[in-house]
DNA sequence: ACCATTAAAACAGTTACCTCA
DNA sequence: AATGAGGTAACTGTTTTAATG
């Protein structure tokens, strides 16, 4: 099963939009380009120092933002500067800058989603030109891009995931019925042999089963399995001169 | 050819924030 | 208004992969 058939509810009509996105995307350029923070100093609070609106999107890709919709339902068009912190910029668009250390989030619109998704289709990996294409495309950043197509990857595979998990579930509950079914039906060939009628019918055993533990010799019809102590899931190694015996046997009278 | 090193990409797991009931 | 759950953008650390000497 491909991975990407999977169904994934998420709703797929594209239409070109306009990119809504705002000027207020700045992203740092170092950060984008997948250079790390040290864990002690936390990118956000790096690029705030310096200055830097990691929401921005890089010069080069700004052009024609002006004309956002500016409506405060659609989060993305609004979303505020990242240095400002916390509260939702996306929602609010307002440029303040409560620069506290948390990280911000950027809403992405139905569009831009959309446009992604469409490409994940075509390929869930991307090459640096795609990225960067798909990037100016957006409005987004390169780094966006990329840890959007992580992101759903990750959800690909969960998905994945869940359903082979489902798979698995289903093909356990048919083994045990299976096995249920397999030591009723043993039961009955036991049954079958041991009752006093067929028994006149078959042949004495030719060998005896000596116990290599205590030395006892037993009948093969007791040396067989104890069903009452074999789980349910146990496999049953089937005894073939019990089957033949059972299968020569007249059928069992009413 | 084989190995060591390095950088980039991908992944796994987690966090932070947003939305909605 | 407060809250908890679920979704997801963004992050960190680890592993894999490819290029280079």
């Amino acid at each position: 099963m491909a991975k990407e058939d999977l169904g994934l509810s998420l709703s797929l009509t594209f239409s070109p939009p306009p990119m809504p996105q705002s000027h207020h995307h700045h992203w740092a350029h170092a950060f984008a380009a997948g250079s790390r923070a040290t864990s002690h100093s936390p990118p956000s609070l790096l690029l705030r120092s310096a200055g830097i609106d990691v929401n921005r999107a890089p010069e080069g890709e700004r052009e024609g933002e002006s004309e956002e919709e500016g409506g405060a339902s659609s989060p993305n068009n609004s979303t505020v500067s990242s240095i400002s912190g916390k509260r939702d910029l996306v929602a609010h668009g307002s440029d303040e800058e409560d620069g506290d250390g948390s990280r911000k989030k950027l809403r992405l619109s139905k569009d831009q989603s959309a446009i992604l998704e469409e490409s994940f289709k075509e390929h869930n990996t991307l090459n640096p030109k795609q990225k960067a294409a798909l990037a100016k495309q957006l409005k987004l950043r390169p780094r966006q891009v990329e840890v959007w197509f992580q992101n759903r990857r990750a959800r690909t595979k969960l998905k994945q995931t869940e359903v082979d998990c489902e798979l698995l579930k289903r093909c356990c509950e048919t083994l045990t019925e299976e096995n249920r079914r397999l030591h009723k039906e043993l039961a009955e060939l036991r049954a079958l042999k041991l009752s006093p009628h067929l028994y006149m019918h078959m042949a004495p055993p030719t060998t005896l089963t000596m116990c290599p533990s205590c030395e006892r010799v037993q009948s093969p019809a007791v040396a067989a399995i104890p069903a009452s102590n074999t789980p349910p899931w146990a496999p049953i190694p089937l005894r073939p001169s019990l089957l033949h015996a059972a299968a020569a046997a007249p059928p069992p009278m009413s």
